[in-house]
DNA sequence: CTATTTGAACTGACTGGTCAGTACAAAGGA
DNA sequence: TCCTTTGTACTGACCAGTCAGTTCAAATAG
């Protein structure tokens, strides 16, 4: 993750820090995925990361930095995996396996999906900057992948590729938050094959 | 609407109250759909509302209640909506209804899609129990399209009309967040259009 | 090898401001 | 007359951000 900050020596400098802003970063992703950015409180995460509160603004310098880098992290965590997952050689397989990475990454990180769906579309929001920019990363790599199945014809004709990505965002995103908050006791296995079997209806082979 | 708090002159009780109340709604719905229920104060919400203070809690008695309140109100609305639109006879129409109904619904109250979904997963929160029926009730529709949907055959094989119905709800409102937040340019026709397209991929007539 | 210095990392009490909710006297309206 | 609304003033809790001071490991000096 980020690299040390500008120290002069260089070597092992920071590993203290790297910690201490780990720790920050689960307690707060946990904390800010449930109640929200607003309905937590900088004392809350620091206690929850057994840290003092200056040290929050130590590492980060402010609330909104804090989420700001806990939203960055997260989506450069989850673009890296689904664009490893998308440029499989076969386009349907690829759509599978970015699917099965993103409802993989929504398990592991619930709150991250939370923190996500309730940020994302806010108006003015002080991270409307940044969520545009995460938003497209990820937009790009799911219209990659369909693209690359529109070209293969495997897509309904007329289906616009844009639309699409938002679509299956949107049942990536719905479905495992749903899952997490209201059918918990569902598996894993369970959830993915559902989902997988649903696309599978739009985007499957056309071999009929 | 909901009815007048447990009062007990039933006659033309609130004509004005009601207005009030009305006006409340809206000014509410818009600070709060943009900046989240813990981002706007009471007094924002009186000013925007033209109204003093008092008569936010003469009338609802608390913050809380107030977004309670609306989130009750935006779901009735939604799903009377809904309701209708899903019981035409033929279920692949009576589908395409409920996708225009609810893409036509996110349109006109985008700032209900934006308060939906930052409340709707969060965990603990002050309106878990709202939230939970709230959701049944919209989910209970949807499965009762997708469910005669399979009925007749319509649906792949193997889809959970469960799964569907989550999937065909986080689609409905990412679609319509997305068009609203990044791609406002777009029109109601050719957004409806792609994903009346992208549905009937997945829940098509199956005459091939 | 021991003593001293340096500075990044961390601490937690404190401050200034914000905000939900209350109080209440004085209208206005049916 | 009673229900509703207004406007203003107030309280008490809560909270983001600050800052003077502490800790400690590594660098430097003797």
């Amino acid at each position: 993750m980020s690299a040390p900050r500008g120290g002069r020596t260089g070597a092992t400098r920071s590993v203290r820090t790297e910690a201490t802003k780990q720790k920050l970063f689960d307690a707060a992703l946990r904390l800010v995925g449930e109640r929200g950015a607003a309905g937590v409180t900088v004392d809350e995460i620091a206690a929850e990361a057994g840290v003092a509160k200056g040290t929050v603004y130590y590492n980060f310098g402010s609330k909104d930095a804090l989420v700001e880098a806990l939203l960055r992290h997260g989506v450069d965590l989850l673009s890296e995996r689904l664009r490893r997952a998308s440029v499989l050689e076969d386009p349907s397989e690829a759509l599978e396996a970015t699917v099965d990475e993103a409802l993989g990454f929504f398990a592991e990180y619930p709150s991250f999906a939370q923190l996500l769906v309730s940020e994302m579309w806010r108006t003015p929001g002080a991270w409307r900057e940044t969520l545009e920019l995460l938003r497209d990363d990820i937009a790009l790599i799911l219209r990659g992948v369909l693209d690359r199945l529109a070209e293969s014809r495997r897509l309904p004709e007329g289906v616009r590729p844009a639309t699409a990505a938002a679509a299956l965002f949107g049942t990536l995103l719905v479905v495992s938050l749903d899952w997490h908050v209201f059918h918990p006791e569902r598996t894993k296995e369970d959830v993915r094959e559902s989902v997988v079997v649903l696309i599978r209806g739009v985007a499957g082979r056309r071999d009929c």
